[in-house]
DNA sequence: ATTTGGTTTGACCATTTGGTCAAATTTTGA
DNA sequence: TCAAAATTTGACCAAATGGTCAAACCAAAT
């Protein structure tokens, strides 16, 4: 059982990303507790990146003790792990997903883009979590390219039905994946350099972001229009 | 004078981005010594984060001890500080020597693009530590706003001329920022996943990045195409 | 009620880490 | 040449940090 109170008066607003409704512990081996610890992590480790995070912190954050945290993880870097591995299998469901809608290629593109900016909105730090780890640490990238099974083939076939249908011009699923993504979720992880650059304030961003799907897909749509 | 010597083993392979060529001790207001170690810490902090890099790795690193590290720059706090202040005024100066180019819009963009090439090449942390700091330590936001002088205008006059010209279609200095440095600068941050994604072996990442900036001067020109 | 197994806790430990200091050394200027 | 200033160094320190452990606790089964 789990009996953790939120005793960090800071939780209440870390808890605004919601991480239980899609970590969902009945969908998992994880029982209640290490769920309960584990999303803690989630919310430390992603907003202080691997090397900034503090056991004390995941356990207050999680309302037990630095015991109970090991009891359940055995260790920081197995902890880390776990946060890592869930994010990534997070990020790629996501991706997956959004992949899979029908019809023609533009509502693709949207649905894509839709995804991942909703993924960014739920977990600001996600994204950026993410790049950081696999830049940061280089047998991140062995780990990553073992959880996430390689999805070549079926972007490969949508893109050639998009192709053959004429709806856009040929790409490779690396280089639609790269556009993709760095239109949609560079902007989270920039926020602070472009908006420094362009002297923006918090509306003005905001005003851009909620334009952004809009932007991006017809964006995507016009350069590779045939 | 400096007379620290290389003994870290491990430096001559950071040395393989040629910080000193960009940093210059003449043209600054550090001595040698002072930059020798700054040079180190860059190399550190850029690598493993602020809070990965460790004191006695930069000492190491610089070839000389923790203490003199301390005699320079006080804290880790103020080096962290120095370190993000130059690698920022650096991605700044580039940012805007290549907004200066004249003649077709298209020469703006292409330039742009490939002076954002160089530097993720020259540095390949750069634009990852940069958006990890502005991404955790919220802070250094403002920091950054106080470092780098807006250029709103500047950039948009430069949209507004090629506008004017039917060049292309209108855009913000934001929107055009956003998407130019998403498209130039994402894919060196996310090189991890996207190859995890599309089962990229090296080469073949290699082979799209040599392609990467006529791909995306050319992607961004048909998108915003009138 | 008692045992048994999992869980929780706080005291405690070893190491790491940022930082200090005084002495030693080198450089500079008169 | 020599004293003063700047620099370099290694020993040392206090706090932070990841981690351990035995005792306490608790729910469920016997």
């Amino acid at each position: 059982m789990c009996n953790f109170t939120q005793i960090n008066p800071l939780a209440d607003h870390l808890m605004e990303a919601p991480v239980a409704t899609l970590f969902d512990a009945s969908t998992s081996t994880y029982d209640e507790a290490e769920v309960h610890i584990l999303n803690a992590a989630h919310r430390v480790f992603l907003r202080h990146g691997t090397s900034g995070a503090r056991m004390q912190q995941i356990a207050n954050e999680a309302g037990t003790t630095k015991s109970s945290v090991h009891y359940y993880f055995r260790s920081k870097d197995r902890l880390a792990d776990a946060v890592f591995k869930r994010a990534l299998e997070e990020s790629y469901a996501r991706f997956r997903a959004s992949l899979n809608v029908e019809g023609p290629f533009e509502d693709t593109v949207r649905g894509l883009v839709a995804s991942n900016m909703e993924m960014i909105k739920d977990y600001p730090y996600l994204a950026g979590y993410i790049m950081t780890e696999l830049h940061q640490q280089p047998e991140r990238a062995h780990q990553a390219a073992a959880l996430i099974p390689g999805c070549r083939e079926e972007i490969e076939a949508k893109l050639a039905a998009a192709i053959e249908r004429g709806e856009i011009r040929p790409t490779t699923p690396a280089e639609f994946s790269t556009d993709m993504l760095s239109l949609s979720l560079f902007p989270s992880i920039a926020e602070g350099f472009v908006r420094a650059l362009a002297g923006l304030d918090e509306d003005g961003w905001e005003a851009m972001m909620a334009d952004r799907v809009e932007h991006v897909t017809a964006f995507y749509l016009r350069a590779m229009r045939v």
